[in-house]
DNA sequence: GTTTTATATAAGCAAATTATTATATAAGTG
DNA sequence: CACTTATATAATAATTTGCTTATATAAAAC
């Protein structure tokens, strides 16, 4: 069991401790998206989704890539935080659905 | 592995992303204390103490029975939460020399 | 090169969180 | 019963957080 400091710990569950920001990296830990696909899933405006996708890239949960015009984000298996994380995300039910509606309304193809 | 809906799982993660918090939580994994134990660990007010467990009381993560003048928590293993919290605290370090501070100060027997 | 699409960032504000100070309650002690 | 010890609670102040609005950047399309 990777250990980590109680410090940094309470730092990760802090930013976990959000419905979006833990719904994001619970989907991430099976697909990942881009910020647009995050707009489309989540009720909240583009600059409200970028500034919870910060905070999670800040401290290195998540990476992210440009692919053209799109960010991509993805879950950074490197993280010293990633075996915490994963165990949490265990707990938590799969959200595949919310992928399926967006595709329904035709919004997840617009990224690949 | 039990499942908690996304909602209620960052209601604890929020919790729990506090330092004293959980390390209290941590500490409590391994030993009941009473509220002037917890005022002898951290640099904290009572007061802050005090509502510090009244936070993890009221979702259910810790439980309290007074003993004479004391109250003492402890964890409830009866809550739904208490496996995620079991998991996330295996990813902690062991704080029992914080208990063993306090003894070498002459402030564990005060609540025995 | 202007326009559109995707994203980031900055500033301002409202809501939520945490700590402090003061006071209340409850048990134990002399 | 007055006094002390342990704890809780209420009010308030300070800090932090998350959202909105406005603007900037960067790539793609025309």
């Amino acid at each position: 069991m990777s250990q980590l400091e109680i410090e940094k710990a309470s730092i990760i569950l802090k930013l976990l401790g959000d419905k979006t920001r833990l719904t994001m990296v619970k989907i991430l830990n099976s697909h990942d998206c881009c910020v647009c696909e995050f707009v489309g899933i989540f009720k909240a405006s583009q600059p409200a989704i970028s500034q919870h996708l910060r905070k999670l890239k800040d401290v290195g949960v998540v990476r992210e890539t440009r692919r053209g015009q799109w960010i991509i984000y993805s879950l950074n298996k490197e993280s010293e935080y990633y075996p915490l994380v994963q165990t949490i995300l265990q707990h938590l039910p799969n959200q595949d659905f919310r992928l399926k509606e967006l595709e329904e309304q035709g919004l997840r193809i617009s990224c690949e």
